[in-house]
DNA sequence: CGGTTATTTGACCGACTTCAACTGCAGTGG
DNA sequence: CCACTGCAGTTGAAGTCGGTCAAATAACCG
């Protein structure tokens, strides 16, 4: 399950890539989603990131112990953060969706205590730290985003331990399925009601924190209760007052709104 | 300007310990022990705080749906990161101990998602995040330590998806443990081995996800190991080596080193 | 000293794990 | 076309970990 391919440290300087405009891409409809950002802020980060590479479904797209220098923006696909035990216990602790921008700062920690694994076929940009702190000065609206990217996923962390702490099994698996879904919402994955939803019962469980048996059989209960279809790697919502009710969930570690200092 | 950093947990007053320079107070040594940083920068900090404030053990010293407009800095005490679910649950996300600075950036996200408790009587400082953005301007140093204070919390809480998702309750109270002590160590709380230890058992509970009775009965077995001696809200290592391994501890998540670009 | 809070213990029960087997499906190669 | 393989999902039985209810100390506080 692990071939790792593709070290990073290779970010081609390629011709730019081509777009009518720049807030129409995943990384912009992000990044506006939480901070007043122009378009050629947002250009000016994907060219720095240039042409994305791809990765396999699996695959390492980095591994504990590496140096981290670039940021990540995830610009099509499904990724996780992992930590892996030595006994091979893995933990799930954040899905990467696409429009999301990680490590934007984590070079200041050096090597990386993480993985970063892609669960499906994924393509990424990458932005060397250097070149982004300095940019930064320049283009204030891009900094601010990119630290209020990192700020909000720490925010999602923290959800994520009570998820996993104090929230049974069924309750927790109907608040991912309900972050997941806002999260997809604020990117413009999904419409028509039908969001792709490619993780496995076995990742589901390892984001939970409970093994994939149990999982199967909690699925059972929830697809019991009617508010959610999930099947064929699609998730349907059938009754979301009622799902958002199951998970108690609240939306307001997600930050979506622009109301900020 | 401030004070004498003094030990969590009750404890009688010390006199007032002589400080020469800013890298003797706690902050200067939290911080100084990630960033290299000149006592100029921390004085600089500590002089926007000004004089702590105090709060009693229990104490909420910011709520759930409170703005973020300012930076907290532990100078004294025992508090935690919590959030307390709809029926009264709770779940400790992390704790403050004397040194930390949080949330130098959280007011972007607008309204904070968790509670910073009191677990014991806390003097903590405050700055303006106003004030702290425009400082960093002329003191990159410290604008970089923050950060790195930020990230490395971070750091931790991933970590804490893990000791809640993954490991038994003994192991994750063995890891809470290893973590506790060496984030004594770093601001040098505890010398001579006794480790000033205020955490209720319905605290140490909360942090590591399981009911108050189950965690007295994992707190036995612990103590039958001859790794720890707790009690009297005291904390002596008899066997660091074996509470390591018993705890699949690996300190790379903290980041004490200096090693980052 | 009395009243609260923290710790400890017992008995019982339910959630979750473990081990094991079986299904369905997609690819791959003969 | 079909056997073979591997993986994701499903189900069952049995056991363990952790939760709940209840109550008895022990420690703390005014």
């Amino acid at each position: 399950m692990t071939d790792v391919q593709e070290p990073f440290g290779r970010r081609p300087a390629l011709p730019p890539v081509q777009r009518t405009s720049a807030a129409e891409t995943v990384i912009g409809r992000k990044l506006a989603s939480h901070t007043e950002i122009s378009p050629a802020d947002i250009a000016v980060l994907e060219d720095l990131a240039g042409e994305p590479a791809t990765f396999k479904p699996g695959a390492m797209i980095a591994a504990s112990g590496d140096r981290v220098d670039q940021a990540t923006l995830m610009i099509e696909g499904l990724a996780c953060r992992s930590k892996i035990l030595a006994d091979g216990r893995r933990q799930i602790l954040s899905l990467l969706l696409p429009g999301d921008v990680i490590d934007a700062h984590a070079s200041l920690l050096g090597e990386r205590d993480d993985n970063i694994e892609a669960l499906t076929a994924c393509r990424i940009g990458r932005a060397s730290q250097g070149a982004l702190t300095a940019i930064g000065l320049a283009h204030p609206r891009l900094a601010e985003a990119l630290l209020r990217e990192a700020l909000i996923e720490g925010a999602i962390w923290r959800e994520w331990v009570i998820n996993v702490g104090r929230r049974s099994t069924l309750e927790a698996l109907a608040h991912l399925i309900c972050e997941l879904k806002l999260r997809m919402d604020i990117v413009g994955i999904g419409a028509g009601g039908d969001y792709p939803f490619a993780l496995t019962q076995e990742d589901m469980a390892d984001a939970l924190g409970v093994t994939a048996i149990h999982l199967n059989r909690v699925l059972k209960m929830l697809r019991a209760t009617g508010t959610v279809d999930l099947q064929a790697k699609t998730l349907k919502i059938r009754d979301w007052p009622r799902l958002l009710a199951l998970a108690h969930f609240s939306d307001g570690y997600l930050h979506r709104d622009r109301s900020a200092a």
